[in-house]
This record gives C-alpha cells, sequence and structure tokens, in this order.
DNA sequence: TAGATTGTTAATCGATTAACAATC
DNA sequence: TAGATTGTTAATCGATTAACAATC
C-alpha cells in the first residue's frame, strides 16, 4: 500500500485543495461535499474525489468530507506534520525577501541559517539569523541537521552549489536560479522560475492583443 | 490561421526552449536538431517538434533549427519583441527583491512605478523609482499606460487590488499572493505561489523519507 | 545523389470526466 | 427508510510518443 507512484499533476493540485481548507476552517465550515468544494475552486468534483482516493478514503458517504479532518490528512501527505530545518543560501534581495517572510515558519520550516559570498553581508542579521559566510556552510550543516536548501544565487553557481549540498547530505532543494539542476538520486529539488512564469504571462497578454486586433 | 488554442502544457514549455536557446546562441551554436536538443533538456525529439509545430516550420529537414533564428521566433511569440510597462504593487520585501531584479528589464519588462500603502516607504526610491502610495494609482495609470502589475500584497487585499487594476485598464495580473483571482474576461494573470512550490517540495522530500524507511 | 532531419499522421499512454453501485 | 454523496469503474478526452513520408 502507497506504492502506487502519484501523478505530478496530482500533487500539484494538493497545496490549492490544503489552501482551500484551511479558508474553511478560518470561516468555522465543519463539513464539505466534493461538490461543493469543486464549485469553490473551479474544478470538477469527480476530479477532487479521484484525487484524493490516491491517498485514501477521507470521507463519508451521504456526508462529505470532514473539513478539519481532510484539512489534516492532506498536511501529513504534504509532509507538513514534521518540522524542515531550511537554509537560504543567497543572502541577496530575493534570498532575503524569502528570510524575512515568516509565514514558512508557521507551515513547520524554520530558518536555520543563511549563507552568501559577499563579506559585506558577514553577521548582518535577519530575523535574528547572522549571515554565514559560504566557507562556513560545510561545518555548519555537520553540526546542525539541514534538511531544505534554498538556492536565491546566480545560475551560473547553482549548479555547483547545488551538487556540494546534496554532497552535504541536504536532500531537498527549492532552487530559484534560472537554470535547471539534475540531481543525483535520492536528492529532490523544485524550481522557481520567475522568468519563465512572467514570460508565460507575458504570452497570454500577446495572445489578447492578437486576439483584440482581430475582432 | 493561428485560430488553434494552444494547450497550457505547450506554453509552459515555450520559455524552457527560450532559455536553452539563449544558452545555446551565448556559446555560438549555429544550428540545433531536435534531437540534439531533446538530450540536453531531457524531453523527447517528437515532443520538440510537436511543440513547434504549432506555431509554424521553424525548421528544415536534413539540417534542424537554425538557434538565432528559433530564438527571435519564440521569443516573438512570448511577446518579448515588444516592451511592456510593469508596475510594482506592495513595496514589502518581496516586492523589492522583484524592484531591485535588473534581469526583467532586459526581456522587455520595464519597471514604471511602485506603489504601498505604508506611508513610511512614500518616496524612498528604489532603483530609482519612488514608492507612491496607493491613492496615486488611479491618476499614475490614467497618464502612465501599465500593461502588468505584479502584485506582492497580502492575500486579503489581492482580490479588490486585483479588481481596481482591472477597471483602470490594467491586462496582465503576476500574482504572488496566496489566493486564487478570478477576473474578467480580457484581463489575464499568472500566479506564483511560493508556499505551494515549498509544499511540493515537502511532498518530495517527505516521499523520499517514506522510500527509504522502506528499505 | 545519399544522408539527415523535419513536419505530420497514427498509435499509445495517461489524465480527466462521467456514471453508478455501495453505503452512510 | 430515503436521500445524499462517496469510492471506484468505465468512457472520454487530450497529450505524448512513435513512425515515416516529404524534402532539404
Amino acid at each position: 500500500m502507497g506504492d502506487k507512484v502519484i501523478s505530478l499533476a496530482v500533487i500539484r493540485r494538493l497545496p490549492r485543495y490544503y489552501r482551500y481548507l484551511g479558508e474553511l476552517l478560518e470561516n468555522d465550515v465543519v463539513r464539505i461535499s466534493s461538490k461543493e468544494l469543486s464549485e469553490r475552486m473551479h474544478v470538477t468534483a469527480s476530479q477532487i474525489r479521484q484525487d484524493l482516493n490516491n491517498f485514501g478514503g477521507f470521507g463519508q458517504q451521504g456526508y462529505g468530507y470532514n473539513v478539519e479532518y481532510l484539512y489534516t490528512e492532506i498536511g501529513k501527505i504534504l509532509g507538513l506534520d514534521q518540522q524542515y530545518n531550511m537554509i537560504i543560501v543567497g543572502a541577496g534581495n530575493l534570498g532575503q525577501a524569502l528570510a524575512n517572510y515568516g509565514d514558512f515558519e508557521r507551515r513547520g520550516f524554520v530558518l536555520s541559517g543563511i549563507f552568501d559570498v559577499n563579506p559585506r553581508l558577514e553577521g548582518v542579521a535577519i530575523r535574528g539569523i547572522p549571515v554565514r559566510m559560504m566557507d562556513e556552510l560545510e561545518e555548519f550543516i555537520q553540526n546542525n541537521p539541514v534538511h531544505i536548501a534554498a538556492l536565491t544565487i546566480p545560475k551560473t553557481k547553482a549548479l555547483q552549489v547545488a551538487q556540494d549540498l546534496a554532497g552535504l547530505g541536504v536532500k531537498a532543494i527549492w532552487n530559484f536560479a534560472s537554470t535547471d539542476l539534475h540531481l543525483p538520486e535520492g536528492v529532490v529539488s523544485q524550481n522557481v522560475h520567475l522568468a519563465e512564469s512572467l514570460m508565460q504571462l507575458s504570452y497570454s497578454l500577446r495572445n489578447l492583443e492578437r486576439e483584440e486586433g482581430k475582432l
């Protein structure tokens, strides 16, 4: 059980379910049917039921789903029931923005270190955490378990640093650099490619113009 | 011609093709076959040819694709052959990080304004652009064409602000708030949900642990 | 011309939707 | 019990891959 590989399409939708359920929970909604949730989320009820049943039967016939229970269970599936220590590598604008964003902590992602190559940043504290120099990285990881590393460094450095981190035992890379990281088996990564996101928006906007020009 | 709706899956891949072609161009590679590109990108050659042929025949039998030509053409498809004026709404950490990131400008996304509600930020300049107060937004847009608005504000404000922007004629919203924006026809949006991205990474990491625990 | 590689059609695969029996 | 809604199987739809004729 639990051996079936879950498709990426499903995984991508889970956080969104989690978000909607969290909002329902905040509004003291106790139960919800797949139909009602589907209307709120603009997806089909069938898809919701199929997605959830990849992981188990969380509902009850004739009743629907208990919001709190389903929220908790999806949280477990996403690994939000445990804490992860995260470091940020690259204390530029984006790295600092991530460091200052406290919301991740609420979800169990604890910022434990910030690293950069720029000596002018050495010791500067962000939310109480001092920026350390890159040459302290190895020793730091040996003394403090690091589960996730956010990479907010130039693309030219990203692969090398990611490989170094993998070598030091970091198993998850949150990559903000504009490059693809091909990492060894047993190391996972997730890309945030802002430039690509903006280009997709630009495509849509251009398309809109094309359509309107046609009318 | 050009009427066929292109699937989202294809659109999402275009910026990645663009990035790889840009790198080839920098390395003075003149021509490339779908096969060679597919090996570099870890996709099938068939998919590359199918994707490109949604927009036209850019290659030549027996030769492959001219790198510079294909790069330019994909750029046009993505709307990168023209300039767009962009404003940033929300001058918090993330908004400032985006503002400081000069690379977008290179691609034709010109930052023309930054807005916030915090009076302490009023007039503070980021890359030479002063932060303006939200109540100046309407007049600003009337005097300066704004094509794209990046929304780096709390999720509770995002929908309202997005609707206001749409009402003022902004056609594209780059949304960083943790909420879904359902906007009127004729307004496009693209979400960057960092929390969801981190949860997907967390899922993969948790899965890794589950697999290893099983061995 | 012979070889290479595209553009495109056909085959396969996977994801989404529909339908409905099971059951609370 | 009757009504509601799930879990799950079957049908459909769309996306990916394979194959190959067209052609440079």
